[in-house]
DNA sequence: GTCTCGATCTAGACTATGTCTAATGGTGTG
DNA sequence: CACACCATTAGACATAGTCTAGATCGAGAC
């Protein structure tokens, strides 16, 4: 794909949005700006690693944090128990799989909203609509949380 | 206010939701099913034991969930770091204040829907949508984030 | 009343996510 | 080379949440 914005260099892309490249934050940068995954830090991490091994945890949240700052990441808050990350900055929707945890991206015109009304004395920043099921075919009963053992006996 | 729900007592609420009543349980009833302040688990350890010392943490996370799956709460993923509780169960929308993490409830005909797609071959459970922003003529910056301080240098 | 059984409650260990700190190392400028 | 600045590191720390093993409670059987 060669649509202007991904035929740029990782490294381009970073000092475009102010942050100075090091090989560390390239190699963050290689994942978490490609994936479509959703991942969480600690699974950024694991995923470098696999390919660029002197990479320290601290190291991780310092970049993804300040990919944040810079407007190259959104962080999400939806799956149970951390917060992920998406390199999808555009507005859209999600989707989440209450049976896997998987967050699907929605495109923001499969939601046709005529009027939105926030409360009043509150400034609307941005918005955006979760939807919670599970593929088709499936009952979906006890959402998994944390093991994968009943937390109800 | 006697609306032909909170006029029964709480007791009554629990067995008519086929929970065996307590004491732990029906202190944390009161302050959890009666609050609109969205608290997490260990908010609402905190607050009962206020009233009701002699409660563990773990009697606590149990009624929560017990709760959720008797469907007398519901369980919101929003804020960071941890799951808050809305006794609120019938369906409604929610705003964020980036400033101060409060969550509001939003009425649900405050947003008018036109139409929803759920991603191919994915079953829409329920929805909803999530506004964030802040109190009108404050410029919100940098969100809080676990501590107080600023989390890139 | 007392025995028994199942449900509930408890303290504390444990895991996972995320932040902070102090020290180390690399790079550019003079 | 020396200095300053910034990135990186390991590990300590903080917090949310789960799990376990044992104590305790309460209702029915006798």
């Amino acid at each position: 794909m060669s649509n202007g914005v991904t035929e740029r260099t990782v490294s381009e892309r970073l000092q475009g949005h102010g942050i100075q490249a090091s090989a560390q934050r390239v190699a963050v940068a290689e994942y978490a700006l490609r994936t479509t995954d959703h991942p969480s830090a600690d699974v950024v991490w694991a995923k470098v690693r696999e390919s660029f091994p002197f990479l320290s945890r601290a190291t991780v949240y310092n970049t993804l944090n300040l990919f944040v700052a810079k407007g190259l990441l959104r962080p999400l808050v939806i799956a149970e128990g951390r917060v992920v990350f998406d390199p999808n900055v555009e507005p859209h929707h999600h989707f989440v799989d209450e049976e896997t945890g998987e967050i699907h991206d929605v495109p923001w015109d499969a939601v046709a909203i005529r009027s939105i009304e926030p409360p009043r004395d509150f400034e609307l920043r941005d918005y955006q609509v979760i939807m919670r099921g599970s593929r088709r075919g499936r009952p979906a009963r006890a959402r998994p949380r944390g093991s994968s053992r009943s937390s109800v006996k």
